[in-house]
DNA sequence: CGCCTATTGGTGATGTGTCAACTAAACGCT
DNA sequence: AGCGTTTAGTTGACACATCACCAATAGGCG
């Protein structure tokens, strides 16, 4: 789709990168790297379980019987079904949740909270919030925030566009503010209620 | 270090976290999501390899002899030895580098690219600057890409602050434009020279 | 009912990333 | 030369992530 990039001459230089774009590059993938890795030690610290482990607990923590059918985990975190599966076999080894069938669905399985699994998620929540804030919100002020928000959903807009970009660009433009109903845009990523821990 | 997080009582709502500022920070992480996605498929598509195949073919053919060793390579795109070491055996294994013992110091390797490392990096790097434009460079204006570098040196700056912050936040101000000799921030992430292939 | 398809979840293989422990060569110092 | 320390690189164990495939049940429809 969209074959008529070709479209106003000088394509060829339009793919140069300049130096000061790598460097905004680099920055932004070396902060990345750092942030998740400082956000990965302090759970270790303070918890000592991973990022992909509170994700998994979290959601539990949140569900309305602290337990959740492996596909509700999948939607909530946007994972895939297999991922969701290894991940709670490692984390039944370690006896931070438990598996028990599904009555109603022979199918199907409940993945809950062990006690172990709650002293976890509660002993990290807290600290896990203060470190975000710590880390990225004090850092920033109110308009760089904004900026993050409006940065982040036009790279999505991008991504999901179907590449043939200029009218999406301005599609975009126009909408900006509202959020969109990207596909997995709307995933949530840990958190939400991490302060009422 | 740092106890006197306590000052200007009210800490404990410090930590509370908006949902605005939720919302920022899952979008942020579906963004880094999806474009991570994007461009690792971009290279598969476009030369069969994954990023971090890239990442250390893109390394070899900037280097002046076209080889380096296991330790430049560590240095120039910053991981740790034994990554290195992992990833060049399976690379080997697939034909796309090749080990050659060093003269001058018995311990050392010379890592080379073979005819296969050689395509592959040609086939990925002229179409991995255009993505990376289209995806994320043509979705910004420039305001945007300051903006984009300005967040990611105050957030790497709150990493490795000793985390007592309000010193170490007017200090950032200050410097502000002048790349700080930051540990890990200089780590040059892939690129740089995908637009001469 | 009996068949067909979709859904639920698991498995194994492979690749990625980190950590700790290890070998061996190089270096520095007396 | 001898000896402890650094440095280069590997290895094995483990966790994470994705893919392709599989088994069993659920649910619709004749």
């Amino acid at each position: 789709m969209c074959q008529l990039n070709a479209r106003m001459g000088g394509m060829s230089e339009v793919a140069a990168i300049s130096e000061r774009e790598w460097e905004v590059w680099r920055t932004f993938y070396g902060m990345r790297r750092q942030l998740d890795r400082a956000i990965e030690q302090q759970l270790q610290e303070d918890a000592g379980i991973s990022r992909p482990e509170f994700e998994i607990l979290l959601a539990l923590w949140e569900a309305p019987q602290k337990r959740l059918r492996s596909r509700e985990i999948a939607e909530l975190i946007g994972w895939e079904k297999s991922r969701i599966s290894h991940q709670v076999s490692r984390m039944e080894a370690r006896g931070l949740v438990e598996r028990t069938e599904c009555d109603s669905d022979l199918r199907g399985i409940w993945v809950g909270l062990t006690p172990d699994g709650r002293r976890a998620v509660l002993g990290a929540s807290r600290k896990h919030a203060l470190k975000v804030r710590e880390l990225f919100f004090d850092a920033l002020d109110a308009e760089q925030l904004d900026a993050v928000l409006e940065i982040s959903k036009r790279v999505l807009g991008s991504i999901d566009a179907p590449a043939c970009d200029i009218v999406a660009q301005q599609a975009q433009h126009a909408q900006d503010g509202n959020s969109e109903g990207n596909s997995e845009a709307e995933r949530r990523d840990s958190n939400e209620a991490a302060q009422r821990a």
